[in-house]
DNA sequence: CTAATCACTGTAATTTCTGACAGTCGTCCG
DNA sequence: CGGACGACTGTCAGAAATTACAGTGATTAG
């Protein structure tokens, strides 16, 4: 079982990284503490649907993850698919592909991990208030029971540090400089968004905040501009997505 | 420190639970277990933007819950902003309101709430694949250093089991019955709601899908019909929130 | 005091969306 | 084989959104 007071170090160190190469030690450090040889973080963005944001940090053998991207294997690897689909923590030993069709090629896909020395390990989720979501995993090159036992006992710990590793990501890349902008709305902005995402027209929203149609649209026009989107129906999912507009809390 | 058994056996009964009484139970037995008086699972699920759905789990003192209501408690509740915006657990002593404007309402919030038995507590985050958010508080009613020493060494054990609560819940509310209705959407129906999302026109999603215009606008109908929504900045915003539509996997 | 920011309003031309009409073609399943 | 379903296409009228024009008044920070 791992020492609380270590725990405590990393969480009080992943409050002060500042830059992605101190978040790659710091998961370094906690990698070895846990008794891992390898991690892997990576975590998406949705600043758009077809070309959203990633966020990698590679423990991995580098030859492994070349593999893995010139492949194209994120979209059949079944630790991205459990954590983009769920809350909990997945442990490796509990991967079981059908072998036929898809299931063929995520069998093909393990065992080429395995050779690479990626053999027992977890992989936790992540989901964060921009709806961002990212995995991080923790992995062993041993294949034995000692292995999986120690998968098993640092799922808690392992799941909880995920969580702050991605916060410090978060604040590093996204408060940061970075591509992924920043959006501050006014009030009035996300009011008119928030009625427009629940289907009402300029007109209808106006007669709900008592003001003209034409402030309604000016709202819109100025968020839109703020969102760098060019209509409604985009506006309204990316507002959305980075969770600028989210259901009112306290009512129903 | 909680035995890794008690832990695995409350993590296997979680997959079977089949009803909200059956989640109240395990939730009274993890709080037991970890050396808790209360909990409290809550979540809310994106269906609207203005009247989003609750689950409430409570077991928390019934007085109190009453009260909190009551006075629409919610709304200024520091745990609830907290796992709203946050993705790792907040220990209870550290809330600090400031004693000016707001932060006095915090405070007696908070002060009422000992007077009820909460005194020592932490409040866990779940973001859900489906843009739920839902939080989890384990509380005791002692104020002292054993308490706060048992938060945090509970803070692991009580992150991961958030989630499987709130996977839990998740099964049995969202896939059962309930007022949160499932959509199927087809194919077609999710790449046209995808580049609407982009900001595509109907005449420019069917010039990338090579259709015609008016089989994008069908396919439009179609979906915002299954969505129950009548226009299409609500379909988009439904099924972002939905996560009917996500960011594509391996691409950017 | 000045500049910036936000909330607010109006008109007019053009484009896009919505809703209601009416169909074809292919596949899968009982 | 018939029925259900998905993908596909068309027209037309009315409603809504977009773009571009041109402003007022209040508040706040330097």
């Amino acid at each position: 079982m791992t020492d609380l007071s270590d725990v405590e170090s990393i969480i009080e160190s992943s409050l002060t990284v500042s830059s992605a190469e101190e978040v790659h030690s710091l998961c370094s450090k906690l990698c070895q503490l846990l008794g891992f040889e390898y991690f892997l973080y990576g975590s998406q963005f949705p600043t758009s649907f077809v070309n959203p944001e990633y966020v990698i940090i590679s423990g991995f053998p580098e030859d492994w993850w070349a593999h893995y991207n010139t492949q194209g294997y994120m979209a059949i690897d079944p630790t991205v698919l459990h954590c983009t689909t769920r809350v909990v923590p997945l442990r490796w030993e509990d991967i079981t592909p059908d072998k036929t069709g898809a299931g063929k090629l995520v069998h093909k896909f393990m065992s080429e991990a395995w050779d690479f020395g990626l053999r027992t390990g977890a992989s936790f989720p992540v989901h964060g208030r921009n709806g961002e979501a990212a995995i991080f995993s923790l992995v062993s090159n041993e294949d034995n029971n000692s292995a999986r036992g120690m998968v098993l006992e640092n799922l808690a710990i392992g799941q909880l540090l995920s969580g702050y590793i991605h916060e410090a990501v978060r604040r590093i890349i996204v408060d940061g400089e970075s591509t992924i902008p920043k959006v501050q709305l006014t009030e009035r902005e996300r009011e008119c968004l928030t009625w427009a995402a629940e289907g009402k027209t300029a007109w209808e929203t106006s007669q709900i905040l008592n003001i003209s149609e034409r402030t309604v649209i000016f709202h819109l026009q100025n968020a839109a501009q703020k969102l760098q989107v060019t209509n409604r129906p985009q506006a309204v999912a990316r507002a959305v997505s980075q969770q600028l507009i989210t259901p009112q809390l306290g009512r129903s």
